[in-house]
DNA sequence: CATGAATGAGCATTCATTCAT
DNA sequence: AATGAATGAATGCTCATTCAT
């Protein structure tokens, strides 16, 4: 029941993009590109040192002058990728001060960076459990933010009776769910643009909180 | 904005199930069962053809007597999978005429069969594509005809103006995605049943199509 | 130098014929013709059990029923093979009393053998290295047998002053030499008759050896 | 009829000798020359990495630092061994013009390669099978021109009616025929020197091809 | 006689990582 | 910063052989 066609893909993007000011500059960089799209196609435990190297250009061995392990690359892409998200977020709550607004404004955000960055929205979802426990605490915490914003949001519209749904948690995890795995299908191959998406997905995240229709 | 508190592993649950008579018996089953648990805790790549082997309690040759690759046991639980949604989602439907009915129906399936089998349903979502395509292709003809299912409701819901949603395309993606997830946080840690979570998503299912409310 | 053209093959033959008589009946037998195809083609240790059952239409293990081990065959096509030509030379010998006549019969039957049973040659002088000594060691006083006629015909030759040669042991290995290889190349590709190679050979052997000239 | 005295080794040679300038530096260079021991000995398929490994002293995992796989390792030493015999045999044709010399220098030569070599000839004549068509590809374009070589000459000798045979190819088989076998029984065991060995041959040689014997 | 399941040892190869240069 | 060589451990898989059925 995931929508758009079937390949045996994991995802449909091809685009290996990372924000903006976040990359490292040089090698160090290139490696980051390289390491996100095979941690991306085929995850951490299914890419090589050297195949991350080889498309770089370089020994496998300079990787460890610019990375301390290939757990440490997969760390900093995931980190990169929860700042992003929580930067978004903030940035988005701040824009509104009715829930209705700020959940919308949180949805089209959430969305656009699994649009914007699907590589890495990918990895970050999907392999971080394979770090180890200090890795990925910044990660976790950064996370653990993202839920609670969405959260206190659902919740203040609920005070406030401009929501009304059956159970606050449940709904933040359709909200947050629905919106993680646009990660795996959009793409070039598919019709819509990234704001009809995010525009729909913030009008069904209205929906699932039982806003007042417009 | 995964909800449910973050810690780094993939899925909350614990307990290894399969669905009910689909199981073979004897070692070749048990091989299944402890393979199920490994590939969904650390991934297809991250899973040694020893480390299955050892949980079994057998010798690693001796799985080839039963299978003839890793991926052909990884082949065979992602056929499981697909095989056990395909005939809920064909079950779910068959119980009602009416679109909304049936939406609730094939929602509460779709939600119900990832509250039920956890760690298969990851397995099912997340490790099809380390499977080479001939061992993939009859599971993807299954969630292809699962996805039609989906969109035939909802289309049908539409033309009789039953349901009133922005994009068709885009609803089903939505709503796919937030079942798909559930698999990832429900567990013994968290306070609701299969009912609750089956019942929530159904509902909110019905309010992304544009459903009349009751 | 090895003359006809070079494929990659071992050798030019296909047909997998064993001498009338000595292949042992039913699976044993069939075991030892698909053996004997094998063993010629990708050597004893490029061979596995498996592949001589499958060949066979057996169970693997089924071959232990017939033989102790695998080089247990092999074993009985290396006897077969020196018994073969041991009967053939010593038919060959009694047919005449005159070292010429008796070189000329020796190379011919040495010769035919290696064109009748190509692939049983290939495996009787090229993979006897491959057993242990207390398997190799009744076609090695085969082997021994063999080469002593040839020595004797030619010193008997030399004593009688019909043959006139640099060296005896010299002239032994050119001529044993020249027709262990045409097992190599002998095979339905090839415009000769067996007749006509042996008769030839019988004629350099002859040359070698340094006969009077008809 | 392998004439001297039968052993179960495959070659009565020890010395792991190759032609001066070709062999690598370094460890690549230990690593030719106990593979090429083992594979004398035992075969291709008869000889593992770790052995190799464990007589060059290095690590198996260190072997892929110097050839990309245990038939690269093969394909040097088989190119070798064609490449040396075809500068030998070119050197030798180059030495004379009459066809009479000319077969004597040759077969000078192939013979010589035989004794200088022995472990290297046999690997060379019988493992080339061993390789995939790609890999044996240089080696047999090389074995063909040697092949030509010898053709020519007999066929120039004949028709300047200097040879008198009852067939070129045939001739041709037995003379190369018996050339390659040297390397099987040629070593410290036995009273010949190279030279002995080689001058008989040649005698042989021409007598196979009906030359006036002076 | 034949089998399927089982095994311990071994296979060629790849792994992430280290280190001297 | 970058490399080629090196390594110990591990990879998926095949080996010849055994054994209960």
């Amino acid at each position: 029941m995931d929508v758009p066609a079937g390949e045996p893909r994991r995802l449909a993007a091809v685009a290996v993009v990372l924000p903006e000011g976040v990359t490292p500059p040089g090698t160090r960089g290139r490696i980051l590109h390289e390491a996100l799209a095979l941690y991306a196609e085929s995850g951490f435990h299914g890419t090589s040192i050297r195949a991350i190297a080889s498309r770089v250009g370089i020994n496998s061995a300079t990787l460890y002058s610019h990375y301390p392990s290939k757990a440490h690359v997969l760390a900093e892409l995931v980190l990169i990728g929860h700042r992003e998200l929580h930067a978004r977020l903030t940035a988005a709550l701040a824009t509104h001060a009715a829930p209705a607004e700020q959940l919308t404004a949180l949805v089209r955000a959430h969305v656009q960076l699994h649009t914007d960055f699907p590589l890495l929205a990918v990895v970050t979802d999907s392999e971080l459990h394979a770090l180890p426990a200090e890795l990925s605490a910044p990660a976790l915490e950064l996370r653990d933010a993202c839920r609670r914003m969405l959260l206190d949001v659902l919740r203040r519209g609920s005070e406030q009776s401009v929501f009304r749904m059956p159970d606050l948690v449940l709904a933040a995890t359709a909200i947050g769910g629905m919106g993680m795995r646009v990660a795996h299908w959009f793409g070039p191959d598919q019709p819509y643009t990234r704001e009809q998406v995010a525009g729909s997905y913030a009008h069904f995240a209205l929906r699932i909180a039982g806003a007042e229709q417009p």
